[in-house]
DNA sequence: ACTAAGCTGTTACTTGCGGTAACTGGAGTG
DNA sequence: CACTCCAGTTACCGCAAGTAACAGCTTAGT
């Protein structure tokens, strides 16, 4: 058991995991998140013992394959965040990015975020809910260290990056929700009233007619 | 069959219905959301196929749960919402209000948003993600109608505020859930926060030293 | 008073999924 | 050849959702 030797075996198992991994892709895009492991199993030609060796559990399948996407999505952020151009571009076009990516491939979005969605109604689905929960924790937690680094926030700074860091990704992502559900306007639009908010129009609107407003 | 009746019956059929639905409370606040529809049977003293005659499946049984709970929430955030104040400090109030309904019962909260983290590791759990969806959803809508009613935002209003409501929902949302996990800050430090955000903190921010900020 | 609905409730079952134990066959190594 | 790994299989367990079929009680109709 020499040391090359160890190195093949991981490197198989590492390809094969990847190949298990694309297959659950397959079924998982095709089938919604109520996907079985006998279906993916099969997807990949093999049965289910084999998955739960490589994965552990169910849990640990969809650990790794929400990995994957959110791992794609952050870089995509990262680089809209971090491109040389003044806030209100950037934040625009970290918007702009995230609205691309869930429109492209809304599959994969409902998968990170509303599991259940898929199954037939009367499945009792898998709740994946444990895995969407981290993805925007992580997209909150990034955004906190980038507002922190380059936004001079005054004392308490720290602290206050972190609420807005979550409370964007919140924000976002609620309305990314919401924008793909009903499609009432283009992304553009929507990523031009979001900044808006963002920029303090809601504190500059006038009232209405008829008392103090919102 | 006449009227009478048929009224007494249906009255005893919506007690019991509500008797259900506060044993089901009980069980889902103590064993988490995923309970075993035998499990609440017993707790109501009764057995399955009851529960199914009256809510059809588990889902209907869930969504009735939550929907009690959505109605309380949503009648406390119209309280602070249309209360007779100026904005910020309206704005305030229902951040406030939200938060300190989280706080005070985060199993109820828990249920509604993030329903698989109170089961065992390795449970499948029953996904509720379909029913807290609709929560934010609603809360978005409301909130939507307030600002179009009361905030003058010239050409295009309806749909700005119906983009604002939702994102202002999800911003909440977002970091009242990192908050009731971390809690790194009091209640009111981090109304006071999130209602800067709104009133447009970040665009009036500058610069940190070393090229332009976020 | 006797029967026929129609209600609430039961037991006992099916189906389907996550997860596991135990066996099988082949490839490399002394 | 015997030994050990390891990918892979079949066959099973446990458990939860959901259902069929049956049992008793109350009430209406004649």
């Amino acid at each position: 058991m020499d040391t090359t030797q160890r190195t093949d075996q991981q490197r198989s198992a590492d390809r094969r995991r990847r190949e298990l991994l694309e297959a659950a892709d397959r079924v998982v895009l095709r089938d919604g998140p109520g996907a079985s492991m006998n279906a993916i199993a099969a997807e990949a030609g093999i049965t289910k013992p084999i998955l739960y060796r490589h994965f552990g559990d169910k849990g640990g399948l969809y650990a790794a394959l929400a990995k994957r996407h959110t791992d794609a999505l952050l870089e995509a952020l990262r680089a809209a965040l971090d491109a040389p151009a003044e806030r209100r571009e950037r934040v625009e076009s970290t918007l702009d990015t995230y609205l691309a990516a869930i429109e492209a491939r809304p599959q994969v979005y409902r998968f990170l975020m509303h599991p259940a969605e898929g199954g037939q109604p009367g499945d009792a689905g898998f709740d994946v809910g444990k895995y969407s929960a981290p993805v925007l924790r992580r997209m909150g937690e990034e955004l906190a260290e980038v507002i922190e680094e380059r936004v001079d926030l005054g004392p308490g700074s720290q602290q206050l990056a972190r609420v807005w860091g979550h409370g964007i990704v919140g924000m976002m992502h609620a309305a990314g929700d919401w924008w793909l559900g009903e499609r009432p306007c283009s992304r553009a639009e929507l990523v031009r009233s979001l900044a808006d908010l963002l920029w303090g129009r809601l504190a500059a609107a006038g009232d209405r007619v008829g008392g103090p407003g919102f």
